[in-house]
DNA sequence: CGACGGCTTGACTTCCGTCAAAGACCGTGG
DNA sequence: CCACGGTCTTTGACGGAAGTCAAGCCGTCG
């Protein structure tokens, strides 16, 4: 698997799997030619810190493929999940010296990497990549918005139904499939991860989703792999309206 | 008071409170001239309700003067604040057409708004405004996962604790004062508001301002006023480190 | 004055965290 | 091959922090 990722060293964009989603998304040949000439991949393990809150961060990028966590802790090992980053996410701040956050590789991770300065210069001059970062910070924004309502108001039952249908949609979205029922898919993250996301600790986690099994609301192929009979069940036990706020 | 606001109507951007904060901070004299063709002033009461969400939004805009809470509500009443809107900041999303939240005016406020078209517009050719634009974002965003570890990790009294420091740490930016020691503020939000940001209920609110207030961390008069005798005391009951991550 | 909204305080309940033990799964090495 | 340790997970018993329900206080405004 790391093998694989690892054949993304060959720089070029145009065969990239993140090139329409991504921050470089609306940029033309052009562009692109010249973000080619400042990018280059780095792989991470499973498990590896990307990026220590604090550090000084000398570039910014995009996640290719894998998935990583944003967190922050606090002194006495409290630790909160601020935002899970799929492929096309972005890493980093322009304008930004220091990293606020822990990034953290959930699965074997590539990142497309540009060195900081260069980056921002680029953005000085190429509206197309400081739009694009905009539409992306504002959607991102709106996914936070949309946690803090998890986060402070959700029972912890909630709160699990709350995050097996955002995944459950992303996965449908990603293979262009219609939420109407039945939908399958692994979750990516572990017991504990999933507590840190919500705000809980990760016995609750596992009671509420065996609840949620025995309720038959879910289906559970070992621990990881979820199937969901009737989607719309999932959204009313998540507290959301029937449609759930139809995200990206 | 609303008198006051109302005088605002003069539509002169040069002596404007929030001209070098707002998202026209950046602009020239030139671009600040264009931006004057297709602005207006609105002002609302306390209590007035500015966007409903869902709505349509044909514009976009700044808070001059006062405070608005930006607020999401579960359909069987449950309600998460999930931003508070000061003097310059903005609201409204450039290329999207409905409200995503509840726009509430807590306090009587003045608003300097831009028809949503023409300003999508300016903002394609004026890059100053999507570069600030952009920048002002990343800062909410900072804010709203800084508030997602406050709402999923913390204590109700370290809730409290956070949201005063928030507040007074603020007001002391605006006055140019350094939050030495001693600190006072008068509270911008009901017992109601504050639970409603915190994720807890007043009465839950009202018990934690009452213990900090037993064990001297803060001083009242009355309801609202509040004094701060040792910050660095309250940042400790916030769970801050001590300089608690320099804000805006 | 009385009525009202905002706030406080008390008594009770409950949801979730804490602590603890043990099961499931996996890869390693004897 | 199986024993072993490690990680991830489940489940139970218990306690405590915060929610719920209810009563009453304070300041303001008509």
């Amino acid at each position: 698997m790391l093998q694989d990722t690892l054949s993304f060293a060959t720089p070029d964009c145009s065969g990239c799997p993140i090139r329409h989603r991504a921050v470089c998304a609306r940029c033309d040949g052009d562009e692109l030619a010249r973000l080619e000439e400042i990018k280059y991949y780095r792989s991470f393990e499973a498990g590896q810190t990307v990026i220590w809150s604090g550090d000084r961060m000398d570039f910014v990028g995009s996640v290719v493929s894998g998935i990583a966590t944003l967190t922050q802790t606090m002194e006495d090992g409290r630790t909160q999940m601020v935002g899970l980053l799929l492929p096309s996410d972005f890493v980093g701040r322009p304008g930004r010296d220091g990293a606020a956050y822990d990034v953290v590789a959930t699965s074997d991770l590539v990142m497309c990497c540009f060195r900081k300065k260069p980056f921002e210069q680029m953005m000085e001059t190429t509206p197309h990549i400081a739009q694009r970062l905009l539409q992306m910070t504002l959607d991102e924004l709106d996914a936070a918005r949309e946690w803090m309502l998890v986060l402070g108001r959700k029972t912890a039952r909630e709160k699990i139904a709350s995050l097996l249908a955002i995944i459950g949609r992303r996965n449908a979205s990603i293979q262009s499939v219609s939420v109407a029922d039945r939908v399958v898919f692994d979750l990516p993250l572990t017991r504990e991860a999933m507590a840190d996301y919500l705000g809980l600790t990760l016995e609750t986690v596992s009671r509420q989703v065996s609840a949620l099994k025995k309720d038959g609301v879910i289906e559970l192929q070992g621990k990881r792999h979820v199937t969901v009979p009737d989607f719309s069940r999932l959204l009313e036990e998540a507290g959301d309206d029937q449609d759930g706020g139809l995200l990206v």
